[in-house]
DNA sequence: GTCTATAGGAGGATAGAC
DNA sequence: GTCTATCCTCCTATAGAC
């Protein structure tokens, strides 16, 4: 699709990743979509109607990212290494994840929502590989493997902190390897 | 003291800390802090400068909190199970860590600098302890401290993320725990 | 040092014509 | 569906009086 709609989404996904939701003003937002004051008001009722449009689609476009890895084919730990090692646009940080910051997202329901099911979902999935993980021997038995769904979920969201902090990707791959060298088995 | 400049940088620290540098405005900080545009002006050169200064002292106050819990007495992994086990107001987010999402914060190196230091000291004494921690036999052995270091701070800041999105201190709580359990040295 | 006045621009939205 | 006109408030800052 590349109606007006839809361009006023696609744009607010991008300034939302950007500028969140305060830095993010509906000027701006027609004015990358092409479209005009009358369009957008036509198609949503204000900032936040069209915000809750374009989180949603946001939301719906990462959820099978991380299925893919974690579904995929390869060993348990394999699967893990490829979503954690996956390529991201780091220094830009997460697109979802950036939005938690911001006051009238948190404090609406339906902003915020979407952006837990995405976290919620894929730490569901990485207990479960986790589990599988350690059945076969993989990952390191004596661990919870919900609580470490949640870990490994908070250093790809921290790494990206980090990253954005010193300006450097590198920070976000030591991230994420000292936690995958700390996941696998203990070699025998 | 509690004279206007000074005032001025509490408000601005808090405010920063609630709303981020774009969602802070110099009316906002000046009506908190009980002063006057011409007050605020008189003090800071504008917004940009003040929020130089709140960052500053907001770095300055937390640098010593994590050294006071890494360099303090105790063994190795005690010294880290405190620190990540420290008090936080979780939900309200990291008072450091939520300004990197703001691109005028990482975008003027005299903003952004304090807060990479905030992390980078921390990270670099987190490695100590580590290192530590596996000469004492404490810490998994087999894992760069370096890298782990990264990977812990990494876990405290996604765990603030995640509880915020799932409006839940108890993320952060399982994040922390997880990695505290993979960082433990294996039981034999 | 602090106050008040002033100012151009942006933010967010409504109304009615086309 | 989209355009233009209009509205009021807030943002950030400057100027000059006290």
């Amino acid at each position: 699709m590349d109606d007006a709609r839809s361009r006023l989404i696609e744009s607010a996904q991008d300034l939302l990743w950007e500028r969140g939701y305060t830095g993010t003003s509906p000027k701006a937002i027609q004015e990358r979509a092409g479209a005009g004051q009358g369009s957008m008001y036509h198609h949503f009722t204000g900032k936040s109607d069209l915000a809750r449009a374009a989180i949603r689609r946001t939301a719906d476009e990462l959820v099978p990212r991380s299925r893919a890895h974690l579904d995929g084919p390869g060993s348990p730990l394999a699967r893990i290494q490829a979503y954690l090692r996956a390529e991201r646009d780091v220094l830009r940080g997460c697109r979802i994840g950036r939005l938690v910051q911001d006051q009238e997202v948190v404090g609406d329901p339906e902003l915020r929502q979407p952006i837990d099911d995405v976290f919620s979902s894929a730490i569901a999935r990485l207990a479960r590989v986790l589990r599988e993980g350690q059945e076969a021997g993989e990952v390191r038995a004596d661990v919870d493997p919900e609580q470490v769904a949640v870990t490994l979920m908070a250093v790809i969201q921290g790494g990206y902190v980090l990253a954005r902090a010193h300006q450097d990707e590198a920070r976000f791959a030591a991230a994420v390897e000292g936690a995958l060298s700390l996941v696998a088995a203990v070699r025998p």
